[in-house]
DNA sequence: CCTATGCTCAAACGATCGTTTGACACATGT
DNA sequence: ACATGTGTCAAACGATCGTTTGAGCATAGG
């Protein structure tokens, strides 16, 4: 009894091991950088079982995206659906911001995924960014909707633009990119919470900003 | 007379198309993704041609860097002594962006570096940060002061913040990683010119929060 | 008991990687 | 004329890449 296993899948381990080894190194070494036997060595599987359960490196590659967006896009919508309609634009921001704070924190290696995201963003041209939108474009729809009625005077083609500024520096600054390094007095979690508030800070003027 | 060669180095074309090659295709597929047989055969150079020029892949990719970060390092600071004592912070800003504004354009393949920056703010960990930090530090140190003489209420930490926000901001809005993809109907120029305006407006409103 | 199925394993496949080598061409200085 | 130094070239080095193979294990269904 409890053995640990989840409803479809047979087997707990394997599969799931693959994906966090990989989303680590995905994160430090960069997709084409980390090689499958540094993953499968990682993760301490066998070298096939990465061709056995996802076919080949770009579908992996596919999942450890799809694995942390989907919760991370239910989240943010939650979050946005919880909020009542005198919601300041703050709050907004907050809901927008803050699931993608709460990645960050709850990983083992400590927000790799957010890393990944940012390498996605890197690469430019191809089927990444496709994906990328199509797992991605109605959030950003709903967010829109939402500043646009905290932001009445502002007409779409400009908040459309400055919410794309908004996305950069939340990347920027959640995958830890910046020139400020955590200082080793404080945890990462608290550098990440004075992150997200100075982000929220600033976000909120620039969005507001005549 | 006039054979366009430089003082030091005998033969003006190789090495440097080399490094324009280079260029294009780190920004196109990473470090670790474009390899030295597709940077010299794009280059029309002998493969062997890197090593004997750069000494290796490493070198390369750090006189990529070199190249381009010593004139925008230059030209941002050449901009902000420019700048008259009576100058806004909207001066100071422009003096910052523009010239990364500039550099987008000149390029043949079309701001091309900007692209391979942000790739090395992705590469988290390795020599690559500390490089920059070198060639970038004091460019970030003299920008915080004139921001700081214009921000007089605002504290040091906080201002150290806000700039690393908006360096995040800039280096993805310039390398058009954003969901706001370029309309056909305007030039990439225009486009850049666009994404140029409505950062300086964000970042300047963001920076003069309470 | 036998057979099927899901999974893991060591080993190997051909391709491509960064780097090195040695021969060769060409210019320069004595 | 000869020696020297500089740059280019095809070819090859061993290492590592993503992927495939086929044997071997376990468990479940009949």
């Amino acid at each position: 009894m409890a053995d640990s296993r989840r409803a479809t899948t047979p087997s707990p381990s394997t599969k799931e091991r693959i994906l966090d080894a990989a989303e680590e190194l995905f994160a430090q070494r960069g997709f084409a950088g980390a090689s499958l036997r540094q993953v499968t060595s990682k993760a301490e599987v066998n070298l096939a079982a990465v061709n056995y359960h996802y076919g080949s490196k770009d579908k992996l590659i596919e999942e450890v995206f799809r694995r942390r967006l989907d919760t991370l896009n239910s989240q943010r919508l939650d979050a946005l659906a919880a909020l009542h309609d005198d919601a300041t634009l703050e709050d907004v921001l907050e809901a927008y911001i803050r699931p993608a704070l709460e990645l960050s924190r709850e990983q083992h290696g400590g927000g790799a995924f957010i890393r990944v995201l940012a390498r996605a963003y890197a690469e430019h041209d191809n089927q990444l960014r496709q994906f990328l939108s199509e797992h991605y474009g109605n959030v950003l729809k709903q967010f829109a909707q939402a500043f646009a009625a905290r932001l009445p005077t502002l007409d779409k083609a400009e908040l459309y633009w400055r919410l794309d500024i908004v996305t950069g520096a939340l990347t920027y600054a959640m995958a830890n990119f910046g020139i400020i390094q955590r200082r080793p007095d404080i945890s990462e979690a608290q550098h990440l919470e004075q992150a997200t508030q100075h982000l929220l800070h600033f976000a909120a003027a620039g969005l507001r900003s005549a």
